[in-house]
RNA sequence: GUCCCCGUAGCUCAGGCGGAUAGAGCGCGAGAUUCCUAAUCUCGAGGUCGGAGGUUCGAGUCCUCCCGGGGACGCCA
C-alpha cells in the first residue's frame, strides 16, 4: 500500500512541479481520522520550492484527486492525507480472499543469502528464559525474512570447547562419585567443584543417566570400557560428542563433559523443537579448531600486522578500529580466548556466502559488539553486513510474586518449567510482546485466564469464533466458504466497522513488511490484538447468521478475509490459530 | 570510573528514519444488558512524556547536562 501511495506522490511530485521528490515518508497517521495514510512531503519540499508547506499540500491534493483509487485527498497544516476509495478495499479484499494468506507475501529479499544466528546457549545446562526469548524472537526473524523472500539459515553456535565444557565434566564426575559416595577420593575434583562447578540438580540427573551404563567403572579407571558402555547402552539420543572420545589427560572428567555434552544438547533441541524451533546448522566450536581456523585467522590477522605479543599473550589492536582497547587471542598459558573463535566464527560466515548475518545476543554481550566489529573490520568485512540485536532478560511472576529460581536448574528459571505450565503459544507470544532489548515480565497467571486480559486468548479467540461461525454456516446452509467465493456480496457491506475490518486486514500487509525490515517482530502482535480487537466488537454488535442473505455472504466474505490476516500474523510469530477453544 | 538500556495515565505497556489534538488494555466513574455465537457493551474522567537546556518550520522521538532504576565492563564463558 505504502509503495503504491508512494508511487503516486512522486508522480504527482514531478508533474507539478518538475523536480525530483526528496526522500518523503508515506505513513499511517496515528489518528484514523487523517485518513488511510498521509505524507509529509511538503514540509521537506517547502525549502527549495519557497512555498509554504500547506500551499504544497493544496496542490498535491488536488492532483492526487483524481486518482480513482482514492476517494478523499485532503491538505490539512501541511500534511497530505489519502484515504483509499471504497472500490479499491473492495478489490484488494478480493485479492485477499482469492489468494488467502499468500496475498501477504512478497519478494523483498530477492534471495538474498541471510543468516540468522541465535540462541547459541552454552550446552552446560538447561536454556532458561533468557533463551526462550531469543529462540522465539530469532525463529519468528526466521519467519518472516523467509516469507519475504530471503534466503535464510537458521544457526546455533554450540561452544562445545573450552574451559566451560572441561567445568561441565569436572561437575557430572563428582556428582557421578557421590553417587557412590566416593567424592573424598578426589579431592581435586571435588575442590574445583566447590568452586567452579555447576550446582544444577540437572547435573545429578547427568550423573545418574550417566551411571545407568557405566556403573562403577569410572571408579576402578576403565574410562575405556565405560565409553563402550555408554555407546552400546541404548539412550535414546546421539552420542556424537561421546563417540570422538579421545582419552587424553583426565579421560574420566574428558568422558563426563562429552556425555554430557550429548545429553544436554538433546535437551536443549527437544526445548527448542517444543517450541516449533528448528535449526538447519548445529554450529560446532570445537569444528573451528579442528579445521584450524582458529590459527588461519590469527595468521591473517598477523600478516596484517594487526597481532602483537605483550605479557605472554597475543593481543588484537581492536582499539584501533572502534573499540577501547586491545583485547586478548591467546591467552599466556597458551589456550585462546572465546573471542578468538567468535572472531573465527564470523570470518568463516563470511566465506560461506552470506550476505547478511544477523546474531541475536543476551543483553549481557552489548560490549562485546565493538570488538566483534572491529575485528570484522580488519578482516575487510563491510560494515553493515553484520546486525547484531541484543535480548533481554524475562522475569517471571507467579501470584504476583517473581519466581526467582529452580531446584533443578540451579539459580535460573528454565523455559521448559514455563513451556509445560503455559504451553508453547502463549510462551511464544508474549515473548514478543515487548522489545527485544528490553526486559519483560511475564505474568503467568494472566495467559492461563481465558478472558480479554489475556492477548493470546484474545486473538486466538478471535480466529476460532470466525472458524464457528463458518462450522454454523456450514451446518445450517450446507454451503462452504472455504471453496465457494462470495465476494460479489462484499459490496452489502455498509457498515463502518465493516470497512474498518477491511483496511486493517489490508494494512495487515505493511505491517509485516515493515517488521521484516525493521526486524522487529514485536510489533506483530500488537496488529494481532488490534485486528482482534477490532473483530471482536464487531462480532459482538453484528450478527452474521442470521442477517439478510446477502449481508450475511457479504459477512461471510468479510471474515474469511480477516482469518487470513490473523492467520499468517499467528503463523508468522509460530502460534496456533485454532479452530476451537 | 567508562559504556549500554530504561524512565510516557493509578498499573502494564505501545508510540515506525522527527510530524497533526501523545495512544491501548487494565483499574476508576456513569449508564445499558442477562434474548443472542463462549471474553458483556457504550460513554467518560485521567498526562508538565523523569528534569533543564539545545538543534528544527515542527521534539515523547535527535544532541548536551543532571536526577532516578537496571545491566555490562576480565588473559571468564
Amino acid at each position: 500500500m505504502k509503495e503504491q501511495v508512494k508511487k503516486k506522490v512522486s508522480e504527482a511530485v514531478e508533474r507539478l512541479f518538475s523536480i525530483k521528490p526528496p526522500d518523503f515518508k508515506v505513513e499511517k497517521p496515528r489518528d484514523e481520522k487523517h485518513g488511510d495514510l498521509a505524507t509529509n512531503v511538503s514540509f521537506l519540499l517547502s525549502k527549495t520550492l519557497k512555498k509554504n508547506p500547506n500551499e504544497i499540500a493544496k496542490e498535491l491534493a488536488e492532483y492526487l484527486s483524481r486518482d480513482p483509487d482514492l476517494e478523499e485527498v485532503e491538505a490539512v497544516r501541511g500534511f497530505v492525507n489519502l484515504r483509499f476509495s471504497r472500490d479499491f478495499f473492495l478489490k484488494e479484499f478480493s485479492k485477499l480472499l482469492e489468494q488467502g494468506e499468500e496475498y501477504y507475501r512478497e519478494d523483498l529479499g530477492k534471495g538474498q543469502k541471510v543468516q540468522l544466528e541465535f540462541v547459541s546457549a552454552n550446552p552446560t545446562g538447561p536454556l532458561h528464559l533468557g533463551h526462550g526469548r531469543g529462540a522465539v524472537v530469532g525463529d519468528t526473524l526466521a519467519r518472516l525474512l523467509k516469507f519475504y523472500g530471503y534466503d535464510v539459515t537458521r544457526e546455533y553456535y554450540i561452544n562445545d570447547a573450552g574451559r566451560q565444557v572441561y567445568l561441565l565434566g569436572v561437575s557430572i564426575l563428582f556428582r557421578y562419585l557421590e553417587l557412590f559416595g566416593k567424592e573424598n577420593e578426589r579431592p581435586e575434583i571435588k575442590e574445583l567443584f566447590q568452586r567452579e562447578g555447576y550446582r544444577g540438580e540437572y547435573v545429578v540427573e547427568l550423573a545418574k543417566l550417566l551411571r545407568e551404563s557405566v556403573g562403577d567403572l569410572l571408579l576402578k579407571g576403565e574410562v575405556t570400557s565405560a565409553k563402550e558402555r555408554i555407546l552400546s547402552h541404548g539412550y535414546p539420543f546421539e552420542l556424537s560428542y561421546t563417540e570422538r572420545f579421545s582419552g587424553g589427560e583426565e579421560p574420566d572428567v574428558e568422558l563426563c563433559s562429552l556425555f554430557g555434552l550429548d545429553a544436554m544438547m538433546d535437551e536443549i533441541r527437544r526445548d527448542l523443537s517444543d517450541m516449533g524451533i528448528e535449526f538447519d546448522v548445529w554450529f560446532s566450536e570445537r569444528n573451528l579448531y579442528e579445521r584450524g581456523l582458529v590459527e588461519k585467522l590469527i595468521e591473517e590477522l598477523s600478516r596484517k600486522g594487526l597481532v602483537y605479543k605483550s605479557e605472554g599473550a597475543l593481543w588484537l589492536r581492536t582499539s584501533e578500529f572502534g573499540d577501547d582497547k586491545d583485547r586478548v587471542l591467546k591467552k599466556s598459558d597458551g589456550s585462546y580466548t572465546y573471542f578468538a573463535s567468535d572472531i573465527a566464527y564470523h570470518w568463516d560466515k563470511f566465506r560461506r556466502g552470506f550476505e547478511k548475518v544477523i546474531d541475536l545476543w543476551g543483553a549481557d554481550h552489548h560490549g562485546y559488539i565493538p570488538r566483534v566489529k572491529a575485528s570484522l573490520k580488519m578482516l575487510d568485512i563491510p560494515e553493515d553486513w553484520l546486525e547484531v540485536y541484543l535480548i533481554q532478560m524475562v522475569k517471571l511472576f507467579k501470584g504476583g510474586k517473581e519466581v526467582k529460581m529452580s531446584k533443578r536448574a540451579g539459580n535460573f528459571v528454565p523455559l521448559r518449567e514455563l513451556m509445560n505450565d503455559v504451553g508453547s503459544d502463549a510462551v511464544r507470544f508474549v515473548f514478543l510482546t515487548k522489545r527485544s532489548d528490553t526486559p519483560l515480565d511475564f505474568d503467568v497467571d494472566r495467559v492461563k485466564e481465558k478472558s480479554s486480559e489475556n492477548p493470546v486468548f484474545y486473538v486466538q479467540y478471535a480466529h476460532a469464533r470466525i472458524s464457528g461461525v463458518f462450522r454454523e454456516f456450514r451446518e445450517r446452509f450446507g454451503r462452504d466458504p472455504e471453496s465457494e467465493d462470495f465476494s460479489e456480496f462484499l459490496k452489502e457491506l455498509k457498515e463502518e466497522t465493516e470497512l474498518k475490518l477491511i483496511r486493517k486486514s489490508i494494512m495487515m500487509k505493511d505491517e509485516l513488511m515493515d517488521v521484516a525490515t525493521r526486524r522487529d517482530p514485536h510489533l506483530i502482535t500488537y496488529a494481532l490484538i488490534d485486528l482482534a480487537g477490532t473483530f471482536h466488537n464487531y462480532y459482538n454488535h453484528h450478527r452474521i447468521i442470521g442477517s439478510e442473505e446477502k449481508l450475511m455472504l457479504g459477512r461471510i466474505s468479510l471474515l474469511k478475509g480477516v482469518r487470513s490476516a490473523l492467520r499468517i500474523g499467528l503463523k508468522l510469530i509460530g502460534v496456533s490459530a485454532p479452530e476451537k477453544m
